[in-house]
DNA sequence: CTGAAAGCGCTAACAC
DNA sequence: GTGTTAGCGCTTTCAG
């Protein structure tokens, strides 16, 4: 590895100099910038990040902290949050959380040393002490999918997503209509789930209808979990007409349990999912989009905001839209 | 932040003490060790990584280069990778690669300089006097799902899956067989679909059964394409009554085809993918299992065995077994 | 415009 | 055992 000082020599220049052209300073004349270009090109010099970011003090690396970076969920908001990164010579690097214990560790080592130039988090849910400690970290932080006071951050209002998707079912002429969502997740505290829960007995008041326990069934997430308890709702003596789903990996769930019952969908049975993944459309799922790509971007872009300082007035925040993506799984009941 | 010297001054010690302990160095007293540590916690103090790693003249963080980072395929990789490389103290900053002259840039950045301990490479091609250079790297290179003579890597025989998958359609009685798969990629030169295809043609050929040329489809990778090959397909005269497709995700564009076409599947129609990847179980696809999350911990693994410099004889090669797994998309013909 | 030199925070070799 | 010091490779005053 060729450092600065062989360029320096061989292009008989001082360190200094080439560090100038390294930076694109406008204090160096033309035919010396040329000829240290020459020089760094033949000796194959690159420059070491590193001692770079010692000496400046700052580095260009952003860490992402992420809980189950496999859902697709989380892998669409990663993908627009690097493709904004890496557009700005910064890194991302990766940490995955599968733990509390976990997450507080990456949350002190990712704010707390001078490594990274800020951190976003995805989902993850903070106590509010350690909100007021990350308002005061050297790094910026930004909250991607969650709300979060002081701090700049992305979020969608679940309530209203899962308002939205039973609203669709009703208007279809629904009147059973279940909820399959996550258990309440006392190690992370994600509200999503239960927050579109919300939604859903809210959605199902305004309509007078009446929400029924035996409809309103939690588990935790995943596959397994939402095919027993699909297959639970439809044995009761009186199984709904629709399910909405809190999300569209449960929702996918609901569909293969359907069919393994030798249910037609939606002719027997609406579903509604939540998110519009990636595979939403192969399978023809009608669902909730929320803007999971832009919610990446959006929370990079916030980011760097507030790396470069220019917060004109306070954290920025913003709210992204939901919209209902019907497909064919919901239809009128029969 | 507090640095070292400041954790030095306050505790009445030299910095070279403090370092010691830091690393974990035999050569400190007890009660200074537990001093220091004392005043460690007391002022909050974090080593800087930056510092460390230029005066150590290596870092602890691991590049990873990957293609379509959203693919479920390539996020599983992406995940076992990842738990192996968090279980050591190792960042990994994640390069996502979408056109050729990005992997360039990215292989010249995350190669030559002091940047990274090692990287990773996730199906990626590379031309054989590319591959000359790597061997020559400072920091180790790793290929997952690619061969690379002379590196470490790991792979699967695809060229065995494709024929594995075709011979379980041809087992259940079906002759007129289809096949849907990628163009080849003259942009990145990937050749798993290739490979998949000519497997496709060996287990017919194995068979005694022709391989007519309107049964053997490319096109892009996706699920436009997917639907569209497959309902030419289907519309032939005398349409397949097996599609093998060369990766669950174009799978899934065939099932969705077919829906859409109104056929049962697999009554009308078997189908087979390749991949298992997290949906494959949501929709019974039957496919062939490749550890997708082995890959990923696998190359990991060699990675840091490279790093570590014991390869006793030459880089390490692992191939990764290739399984059939049924599920409810394919039967024999009706 | 350009060279010399200090210093970023840490490790490791060298004295004591 | 422990303190001191010389770098690691770069940026950035400060002179000139």
């Amino acid at each position: 590895m060729a450092t600065i000082h062989d360029v320096a020599k061989a292009a008989g220049v001082g360190v200094g100099t080439v560090s100038r052209v390294l930076n694109d300073s406008p204090l160096v004349s033309d035919s010396t910038r040329r000829r240290v270009q020459k020089t760094i090109e033949e000796l194959g010099y690159r420059p070491s990040s590193v001692a770079r970011a010692l000496s400046l003090g700052r580095t260009s690396t952003v860490a992402v902290l992420a809980p189950f970076f496999t859902r697709p969920s989380v892998v669409l908001r990663l993908r627009g949050l690097a493709d904004v990164v890496n557009e700005s010579d910064f890194d991302v690097v990766l940490y995955p959380v599968e733990t509390p214990v976990q997450r507080d560790e990456r949350f002190a080592l990712a704010t707390s040393s001078d490594r990274y130039a800020g951190v976003i988090v995805i989902s993850l849910a903070v106590r509010e002490e350690t909100l007021a400690d990350l308002r005061r970290t050297p790094a910026p932080v930004t909250f991607v999918d969650r709300r979060a006071p002081g701090l700049p951050h992305v979020f969608v209002d679940d309530t209203e997503g899962g308002r939205l998707a039973t609203h669709h079912l009703i208007e279809l002429g629904h009147e059973r209509i279940a909820f399959v969502g996550d258990d309440f997740d006392p190690k992370f505290g994600f509200t999503s789930s239960a927050d579109r829960g919300v939604g859903y007995r809210r959605a199902m008041q305004q309509a007078g209808l009446r929400v029924r326990p035996d409809y309103f069934r939690l588990a935790e997430h995943g596959r397994e979990a939402a095919i027993a308890m699909t297959s639970e709702l439809m044995h009761l003596p009186e199984p709904p007409t629709a399910i909405f789903a809190a999300s569209d990996l449960q929702a996918l769930g609901v569909l293969e349990a359907a069919r393994a019952d030798g249910l037609d969908v939606p002719g027997d049975l609406s579903v509604m999912g939540f998110d519009d993944i990636e595979v939403a459309p192969y399978v023809g799922l009608s669902t909730v989009r929320q803007p999971l790509y832009e919610s990446g971007a959006r929370g990079a872009e916030l980011l760097f905001g507030a790396i470069s300082g220019d917060e004109p007035n306070g954290p920025s925040i913003i709210e992204l839209p939901l919209e209902i993506a019907v497909r064919s799984t919901t239809a009128p009941p029969s």
